[in-house]
DNA sequence: ACAAAAGTGTTTGTTGTACACCCATGC
DNA sequence: GCATGGGTGTACAACAAACACTTTTGT
């Protein structure tokens, strides 16, 4: 026992909200515990605050020596801190949801020597602690978020077709979109980048692929653009 | 020290950023601080986390300790965990945003002991900490959050006239409105109750008074509504 | 009578929505 | 040649934006 204080403090975590997009459905990465409590239940991932790191940085670290993911994009999503939200003591936590490319990050997460795996968003085995909820809040922000922001890119691989950018609206907003109307409004915004590129391997015509052009999209939103879809 | 911890731990504190709206101007609720650091400068109220109290409560806690308002709109905003934003140590915040109607809340706010005072928006005094900074994130959410979310409303007494609601978000989306097409717009909502009342001591023909309905509102959400201004 | 704001009508251009069709490619 | 998806056209309804006008009330 090395550290004292005048006043007691409750302790500090950040856990990640991972979601990735397959060709199947929109899926989240959780953990199995080693440890009490809630040993051998699936979880966020996430730990403890370390003094003098930002707690992004403490997300980051965590995700990454729990699953081997890096250089994710990683916004805040919300601070829970319920006094009975675990069992040992007042443990605050802040929760951040991160967005990959699961085509290019499947390998890396279930090979690690913890046990990580990618689970369906409706597919969700019991979590420890309070992070079925937290998984709630992220969900429902990422739904809402992903019609305001142009933060869905980043579930894709960098160049991707129409088509593949349209499915991902839709699995996320979990209805169906008229192709051409999609098209349209999207294409209209002037934030992608028509490539001289066409995709390969499909069974069918191949579409052409497109590229987030972030440049661009800051550009119209200076000037007063807001990206809805 | 009577406190003591395995791993060191960072500070936690919940600070307030509280929007008030009067006649004239979006305005913003700053205490001066006592003690150093910063003394006698500007600030956000705020204080530190207790141990089983969840961060909700130690704002509004903190809140009316040094402000005497209570009962306001109160929503989380960001949390903040720079190890420099504190000079003393690495002290994470999480810091809330309220809503209040300004003309009911005037009074207390000025007469408590410690000196809090209203301060328009576009003129606010150098503030303590990262506080500017937090402040800053707040009127972006708030600008952001009104136009997607029937907040406005606790700006402004439970009933009010359709000029009052629209001079709140000109207000603080900081640009005119077409007076028939708000109306038309609002009250084809359908969130609003149109009461047998009118304003009074009005030196012009007196407008009807509104109420938001929430009953409503939640009715339409359900069936698939978005509120957007 | 006048100032001030309430409250209503209408027109025009832009978007959203719903379909329908032809085109290119691999099997 | 057929299945699969790429890519385009269009028509109608709904909505946003701009503006003008009439009505009511206190001074």
């Amino acid at each position: 026992m090395a550290f004292a204080y005048k006043y007691p403090r409750p302790a500090l975590t950040a856990d990640c909200v991972v979601f990735g997009l397959d060709d199947e459905n929109l899926k989240v990465l959780l953990i199995q515990r080693d440890n009490e409590p809630f040993a051998g239940q699936w979880a966020l991932p996430g730990g403890f605050a370390q003094v003098g790191e930002p707690l992004e940085k403490t997300a980051m670290r965590e995700l990454e020596e729990e699953t081997n993911l890096k250089n994710v994009f990683l916004e805040q999503l919300y601070t829970f801190s319920d006094p009975n939200r675990d069992p040992r003591e007042h443990v605050v936590t802040v929760a951040y949801f991160a967005l990959v490319n699961l085509a290019e990050h499947k390998v890396h997460a279930s090979t690690d020597a913890r046990r990580a795996a990618w689970f369906d968003i409706d597919n969700i085995p019991p979590l420890a602690f309070d992070h079925k909820k937290i998984l709630s809040v992220a969900y429902d922000r990422l739904q809402g978020k992903i019609r305001h922001q142009p933060i869905g890119f980043e579930l894709l691989p960098p160049r991707f077709t129409l088509r593949q950018l349209q499915r991902m609206y839709e699995k996320i907003l979990n209805r169906k979109l008229d192709k051409q109307n999609f098209r349209k409004k999207m294409l209209k915004m002037g934030i992608l980048d028509e490539l001289d590129e066409i995709e390969t391997d499909v069974a069918h015509r191949a579409a052409r692929l497109y590229r987030f052009n972030d440049y661009k999209y800051r550009n119209r939103v200076k000037k007063g653009f807001i990206f809805e879809m």
